[in-house]
DNA sequence: TTGTGTTTTATTGCCTCC
DNA sequence: GGAGGCAATAAAACACAA
């Protein structure tokens, strides 16, 4: 990259804009005529090499703004030191340069930093500005990347999130559904045994779930038959006959009452769906067997210890 | 051409490390 | 205490629509 030395006016003139850059404010400029070893001197020499090459390029850019007084004699120039210092944009070829220098390692060592100031004919300075200002940029960059993560990570959850919501509530209809059909089949059976016990009045009633028991503590019963089940599998189950189900708890004493005609007879009702929950409904108070509700299931545990479900027994 | 928004270069002030 | 890094910011350069 470094390479020839100039030596016409012309290149005087980018050798002299070039010693006066943004940071010759804080570098005295005779130091760059006095010494003419220095770094930064020979950073301008090779820097001529560069601009060579940028141009042979085809770029439409210098590899410093030009310096259009050279021309027009000591005034131009006189006022040119007098000016105050504009910026100047590195060409194509510069920041392609320290881009893929900025690849290799984002840090910059004093020997690189002034390896890089030579090979680019820049001051160190201005490496070294460069490098910072790439670091920021980087930094920026990988803030945006690190959100685009952290989005599409919370987009998933939250899709999940809400799929098992749905699932949740779609599990919850069906358990209600089930309750109710449970308490109309009680119901129908409770007003079939008043009947019967006209005729059979000193016959105690064969009830299958918990003789002693109040009305609420059946629905308790019945809500933990259900609570106790698969819910995935507790309609099918209910409705089945050959579910093993049956041989013990609640299903087994009701066969064992012998009344074929018992709650768990399936195809009992040509109600359809609608019909037969709002038919349930008037029926029974809501107090009777109250629908399950959120917390039902927050906390499966507690909800039912603390309804004693658990210590059933038949 | 001009107004405006964006990008790039450079400065400043503070902080940390040796 | 000096060197170097970083955040915030200024300001020039640039892009582009109206």
């Amino acid at each position: 990259m470094a390479g020839g030395t100039g030596g016409s006016n012309s290149n005087l003139s980018v050798l002299l804009q070039s010693q006066r850059g943004p940071c010759a404010a804080s570098q005295p400029l005779e130091s760059f005529f006095l010494s003419g070893s220095s770094p930064s001197f020979l950073g301008s020499r090779s820097m001529m090499s560069f601009e060579d090459v940028h141009q042979a390029n085809g770029s439409t850019r210098p590899f410093f703004r030009s310096f259009d007084h050279e021309d027009n004699g000591d005034d131009d120039l006189d006022e040119y030191f007098h000016q105050p210092e504009k910026k100047r944009r590195l060409t194509v070829d510069q920041v392609q340069f320290l881009e893929r220098s900025f690849e290799v390692e984002n840090k910059l060592e004093p020997e690189r930093k002034i390896q890089l100031a030579k090979d680019l004919g820049l001051q160190p300075r201005q490496v070294a500005i460069w490098f910072q200002n790439r670091r920021a940029r980087w930094k920026t960059k990988q803030l945006e990347k690190d959100y685009d993560v952290l989005q599409s990570s919370y987009n998933s959850l939250k899709a999940g999130y809400d799929d098992l919501l749905k699932e949740k509530e779609k599990l919850k209809a069906e358990v209600n559904l089930l309750t109710d059909k449970l308490l109309l089949k009680e119901k129908e059976k409770g007003s079939s045994e008043l009947s019967d016990k006209d005729a059979f009045s000193q016959e105690p009633p064969k009830r299958a779930i918990a003789d002693s028991a109040s009305e609420g503590e059946v629905s308790k019963i019945s809500t933990a038959a259900c609570k106790q089940e698969d819910i995935s599998s507790a309609k099918s189950d209910i409705f089945d006959s050959d579910s093993p189900h049956y041989a013990d708890g609640v299903h087994s004493s009701l066969l064992e009452a012998g009344d074929s005609s018992y709650v768990f007879e399936p195809d009992q009702s040509d109600l359809s769906q609608d019909e037969e929950d709002n038919f349930s409904k008037s029926l029974l108070p809501p107090y009777v067997f109250p629908k399950l509700e959120d917390d039902d299931y927050s906390d499966p545990s507690a909800n039912f210890e603390d309804h004693a479900f658990w210590s059933w027994s038949y």
